[in-house]
RNA sequence: AAAGUAGGUCGCCUUAUCGCUCCGAGUAUUCGGAGAGGAAAGUCCGGACACCAUAGAGAAUCGUAGCGGAUAACAUCCGUCCGGUGUGAACCGAGGACCAGUGCAACAGAAAGCAAGUACAGUUCGGCUGUAGUGAAAUCAGGUAAACUCUACGAGGUGCAAUGCUACGUAUAUUAGAGCUUGAGGGUACUCGCCCGAUUCUAAGGGGUAAGCAGCUAGAUGUAUAUAGUAAUAUAUAGACCAGAUAAAUGAUAAGGACGUUUUUAAAACGAACAGAAUCCGGCUUAUGACCUACUUUUAUU
RNA sequence: CGGGAUGUAGCGCAGCCCGGUAGCGCACACGGCUGGGGGCCGUGGGGUCGCAGGUUCAAAUCCUGUCAUCCCGA
């Protein structure tokens, strides 16, 4: 199995964060919230996903990139939940909006729920 | 022992597994190397660098302010004089000039310049001298310049979202006004000068693109030693290469070892502050954990 | 990353340039006009002037630092 996360799986391109954004669903599993579209975007890969953390919630630097940081580490390990039967390609984006310091075991557990959630809506 | 003052050091380390970014090999997924700070922060000063006339002149505006030195430069640093605060170690100081001119001084007070002069006492009888009272300051051409101002010195403007190039894409749509060599407008306030200037400029209202490369990290660089100097610092020699991301790398888990605290003397448990590079340097300021050294004051003992 | 603005009563603002008394509107309390409500009139309470220093006899005002909020820029 695969648990790499190269640069191509990032969400990057500011055109298509608009688009994600104006167009997109939404899951909220609390403290996370999913923005997802199915799009044909260029990269070789099935999902490109972004993680984004509010600086109004969380002042200093240090902190928004300690909740980034894990929240990738997480989705890293736990990517193939989606990537196994996903057949169209979509991009996504995850943000935080608790107010509040998370650690790695509370954010491994809601990401997974989060990501199964995110499943049953793509089937249905 | 307590309270305090000044200066300095460090900012957990090692290994394994799974990952991230860059560089070099190699080649179609492997190997090797490197990977946050003392403040990376605030953006408060000073530069480098880039573009705008080969970046000029004037005026205005702003900044600095004992004296001497350091420096690429500074509002920084070093030395020193003076003033102030503190019992003291020490610390703080925008510390030039109100005999150039203008302004200001609430309340109180007769009076805080353009005019006045209270009360008492002494008198050489001259509205002369002293005292009292008000006030931060009182008759003296006084006080006040972080009041205007004057003096000396300094500063052209804009900033890596600078600037150069490649790719993609569009609209020279429309409306109103101005102008076309007798010059609208622009070159980041103003005037002059110089330069650019017609598929142009201004306003309204719209359309497209926001992808990549260079700039981008080897430098007023840091380390050690010697010499000069009270010092800041400078010079010489040796050896070192030390982040370059862009919705933005430096992370997760486990084990062990130091450190601190608590319970207890075998060990166990818990904990590690402030905080994350974004063109690069020199400072300042602010946030902050632990330890060390020197000194001061007070109390106690010898 | 760079440039700029604003913090004054519960809310919205003036006063700051040129230093001595902190004020206006709405809201609040009390009283009056009315049979009552609304409305109008009158009176009153409520302020660390964002915070900390400095200059000054005296600071919301001048200077410095700091905190918060907002705006602009390929």
């Amino acid at each position: 199995m695969d648990f790499r996360l190269r640069r191509e799986e990032k969400l990057k391109s500011k055109k298509l964060i608009e688009a994600l954004y104006s167009n997109g669903n939404s899951i909220l599993v609390y403290p996370f919230r999913m923005v997802y579209l199915p799009i044909d975007h260029k990269a070789n890969q099935v999902v490109q996903c972004g993680f984004g953390v509010s600086k109004k919630k969380f002042k200093r630097a240090v902190d928004r990139n300690r909740i980034k940081r894990l929240m990738r580490e997480v989705y890293r390990q736990q990517k193939h939940i989606i990537y196994k039967d996903l057949d169209k390609k979509h991009i996504i984006m995850i943000n935080y909006i608790d107010e509040k310091l998370p650690n790695y075991v509370q954010i491994e557990e809601k990401l997974i729920l989060l990501l199964i959630k995110f499943m049953e809506k793509v089937k249905d």
